[in-house]
DNA sequence: GCTTTTGTTGGCTATTTTACCAAAATAAAC
DNA sequence: GTTTATTTTGGTAAAATAGCCAACAAAAGC
């Protein structure tokens, strides 16, 4: 492979590497619906506060969250909201992945 | 986060992780242009023949591919066509993110 | 049967990721 | 100015990941 090749490649992963987490899917998830601090969506997770915003931090590198600081708090925001239709379509290929099983499983 | 939906959620971030890969993203792509060997996915990826096999295996795992064995060969395809959605709206994320950049480097 | 081609698996090391705690930063409230 | 609430950063230990080599497996050809 192409050194330029590669780097659009690397480009890429960080973002999908980004949303290869279950915490850090559940709150795009979450952001998807409605904007949330730090705190709430932590006390969504149920982990370390310190945890959650390693988390948003990553989000925040590969581009997927952006954020608004409102006096104390920090405000995240989904900045990219065609990530929900990747969930759609997702949902579509475990569906189907399940269906496959079942037909294995009754011969 | 309740158990069930840490399921749900770390099921799901398996398929993600599997793309978080560049040379895994690499081999998608070019499955989705057509079906191919290890063999030629190893020659084009540059890599060694083990390396891209332990790839192909993670994302055969995740459900994103399929193979079909004829011969001494084995060819890979791609199960759910529709990631190449993703990379869509991913070019999509990019191109945003490279604008907000210039737009901040130019004041 | 033996060799060749094609893939997978196991072993190993280096690197990366994750999660927690403690400590520091920042803005608001008193 | 000192506390309080919110968030980030640094440190650290455990776990996961990636890549190579060597060894093994399976099918095809001689």
């Amino acid at each position: 492979m192409e050194n330029n090749l590669r780097h659009k490649y690397e480009y890429r992963a960080k973002v999908f590497k980004a949303m290869g987490h279950p915490t850090r899917l559940f709150i795009l998830d979450e952001l998807g619906k409605q904007e949330r601090c730090v705190y709430e969506l932590t006390e969504m997770v149920g982990a370390d506060v310190s945890t959650v915003s390693k988390h948003l931090s990553l989000l925040k590198e590969s581009g997927l969250v952006e954020y608004d600081k409102r006096g104390t708090q920090i405000f995240y925001s989904l900045a990219a909201p065609c990530v929900l239709n990747f969930f759609d379509c997702l949902e579509a290929l475990l569906h189907n992945q399940m269906h496959k099983q079942l037909a294995w499983m009754n011969g």
